[in-house]
DNA sequence: GGGCTTGCCTAACGATCGTTAGTTGGGTAT
DNA sequence: ATACCCAACTAACGATCGTTAGGCAAGCCC
């Protein structure tokens, strides 16, 4: 079967693999064309740098986060906020599964960008943690949420969900939805204060 | 103040340190050196390889971990489930919290080991869940904790607490104390069942 | 005081790194 | 048929990598 994908994007997901694999450091450009079948230097008639290839990368992934956590929101906006965090959590979860080797790079290799780059991807994720943090507060706010810190309990949530694409595989028995159930299950319980 | 380590111990907190915020393989023995003030060459005087000393500071981490949850359990073995998984949970923190630099190395570097280290650090870390998923089942079994796949739940608090040390700092606001408290709570609650 | 150890030094090794330059062959448009 | 472009190639660059070899000065043991 041939392959349909612009050849930079081919590139893009091989070198994501990679770097998920073995690291951004740890993978030289060589080695990411080998993997495509060429010459290291046949790369650049595609891509002007190594760090161009991990920034597309952290970039596709940062605005693929933004959009759906967008989406489920004006897709719940009206509901109560347990529904609300279901749906931002399912939307986190999603994007993932989508490309867990993305957004692997996208959460552990933002470091080795160049100092512009790293600035607005932390920027960005401060404004995600931000909406997260709203979410929490809300459900405080309407009392079905425990009194927790919501700025700690956001940084729980996503160290919850960061995690995910280091050891989810997509050949696995666990289906997007399954995980994404889950998920929102354990993390709408961990808000919830439990009656004595 | 002088530092009465020995010379081999402050180059492993060094290296940990240089390794939790550039990652192994973007860290040159150089740079260790560096931040020593010696010369990179002078390190071999004191260690064997590079890898030696990642392995130094992975081994020791786990051992750490592994002694750590033995004495939660013998502390805490005759109580209840929920009681035994407080302890377990705060156990683990108060690890990380007690050296976060050489726990990121353990958490996110392992990769770089050869190949027999690698597969002993892994098979260590799959007896360390595999204890961490009886908790949980004994606490399904007892009734105090929801029906939920024992491996699931404990791969979602494993993903909670290995993604601590990518951002806890001793420097912050937050004691390991405050900080295994509110965990232990946020994991409990995740598996207790919330009557309608 | 002679010998040993410790802790560092300088110099250099072969390998590999990211990247540039110049070229070639096959497909497409005119 | 001619001109062009695209995707790949080979060859090489300077830098940096982990590591080894050999030496030198200070402190301790007998």
């Amino acid at each position: 079967m041939l392959d349909t994908r612009p050849r930079r994007r081919a590139i893009e997901d091989t070198a994501s693999e990679l770097f998920r694999e073995r690291g951004y450091a740890a993978t030289s450009v060589r080695d990411i064309a080998k993997a495509l079948d060429i010459q290291g230097a046949s790369l650049y008639a595609h891509v002007a740098s190594k760090e161009d290839v991990l920034w597309a990368i952290v970039d596709r992934v940062a605005t693929a986060f933004e959009a759906a956590v967008a989406g489920a929101e004006a897709g719940a906006g009206d509901r109560d906020p347990v529904d609300r965090l279901r749906a931002f959590v399912r939307a986190h979860v999603h994007v993932i599964c989508a490309d867990p080797g993305a957004s692997s790079v996208f959460v552990h290799e933002w470091r080795h960008l160049s100092d512009d780059r790293r600035a607005a991807i932390l920027e960005r994720r401060d404004a995600y943690e931000r909406r997260l943090r709203g979410r929490i507060a809300d459900g405080i706010a309407d009392g079905v949420f425990a009194m927790v810190d919501p700025a700690l309990a956001a940084t729980f949530l996503l160290t919850a969900l960061n995690g995910i694409p280091t050891w989810y595989r997509r050949e696995g028995h666990l289906s997007p939805d399954q995980l994404a159930d889950a998920w929102a299950d354990l993390a709408v319980r961990s808000l919830t204060e439990v009656p004595l």
